[in-house]
DNA sequence: TTAGCTATTTTGATTAGTCAAAATAAAAGT
DNA sequence: ACTTTTATTTTGACTAATCAAAATAGCTAA
């Protein structure tokens, strides 16, 4: 069995890849692992020795089948325990993954099962992250986000790409939970400024970055 | 943090002393951790030099408050997390031991509390064995076995003391889980037999030593 | 083309946890 | 009291994962 350590490097360089088969680079991987990026190499390299990675030396590296397929499960579980935490222990949904970076190496696929037959089998996490399926199926649809979405049309919050608890407080707290309705006012480049509106409330203003990741879609 | 490896070596510490502050021989540890003596006597100089433990050399070890507090806590962490695994998940009761092993170590006191609530307050798990309270306070109540209990008296089964997925399956298939009742009809010293009686069903002969990781209770 | 910058790799050390096997201490037999 | 057995400790070595700092390769800009 992969140890939590290899669990993590190729859970990151799952998310680094966008769940393609770009190569992703040495250093980013180092930034994602809180590592420096000497350790990486060195990772890196056994892991290409067992099979799981291809690595280009100076270029990146990139998840063989089998790291993939290894990755999608640790995310699954990651994603599945998101949801537990959230719908039914009630945990705060910007604390969860925390949480989750632990407990998805330590639950079996045994209880995975469970888990998702608990659940209802959902297809996404409470932060809107598609949950990989069984066989490995990742949604990959590309969507809008609050940064690039046509200004002034009905929308839904469908994701948010931010898993620091500190963003997720902040959209919390402004009502920008996946599932929930908001347009776009005004959208200035300049400035850098998105000035977003629900229904009810007052404007609220968002740097470029910030909406950024805000994954939305037209309300159909 | 203390990592799991150290939690473990807390928990059967605990374990083995019966709750109480006897000396848990190194051998003993060794053997319950799978591990050869000399890695027990390095590691108990370490959690000696930590405040966890009191090494008494060639005569064994024993757990601080402060090592007590934390082995009594990873053991509500397990045992709460069993009762989460057979309660909720509908997991098999002689299987969720060893995925309470691995979780034990990878859930926060938050989501404890939390399961805790979930769970109604539990006092025993699956297998009849108390649940330490979160102020540290652990059952310690000495009850009777099927070995040495008065013979023909209406009981109930309030424990299993062997967690081998093996004997507890045994039990669970001959009507032996907690709260079940039962009657020893039949206890013959010299060939090492007990027959135990349930109200229905026929008689079922068990080793001493089998008998003997039943606990049971006078029905009131 | 060459100098300089930046990302990556190497090298040498460190920590936690482990084992095998030799050394030692304590207990038990005779 | 002396020898044997058994439990424990020591020693030396190994693996996984890491860091700091030096070496290197690959651009990029002049």
């Amino acid at each position: 069995m992969a140890t939590s350590t290899v669990e993590n490097y190729l859970k990151h360089m799952l998310l680094l890849s966008e769940g393609g088969e770009e190569l992703v680079p040495m250093g980013a991987l180092a930034e994602a692992l809180a590592v420096v990026p000497g350790t990486v190499t060195t990772m890196v390299k056994a892991l290409a020795d067992s099979g799981h990675v291809e690595h280009r030396p100076r270029q990146g590296v990139r998840l063989t089948p089998e790291g993939r397929r290894v990755a999608l499960n640790v995310l699954r579980k990651h994603r599945l325990v998101e949801c537990f935490l959230v719908n039914v222990l009630k945990m705060d949904w910007a604390a969860v993954d925390t949480e989750a970076e632990q407990l998805e190496h330590a639950i079996s696929d045994e209880v995975l099962d469970r888990l998702d037959a608990l659940l209802g089998h959902p297809e996404t996490d409470p932060h809107g992250d598609p949950i990989p399926s069984r066989q490995g199926k990742l949604d990959s649809q590309v969507y809008a986000t609050l940064a690039t979405c046509v200004v002034d049309k009905a929308l839904r919050v469908v994701r948010i790409t931010d898993q620091s608890a500190d963003f997720l407080q902040f959209a919390g707290e402004n009502g920008l939970l996946p599932g929930e309705s908001v347009r776009v006012t005004e959208r200035n480049l300049a400035s850098g400024l998105v000035t977003a509106k629900k229904a009810t409330g007052r404007p609220l203003a968002l740097s470029l970055a910030a909406a950024g990741k805000i994954l939305v879609q037209p309300t159909r």
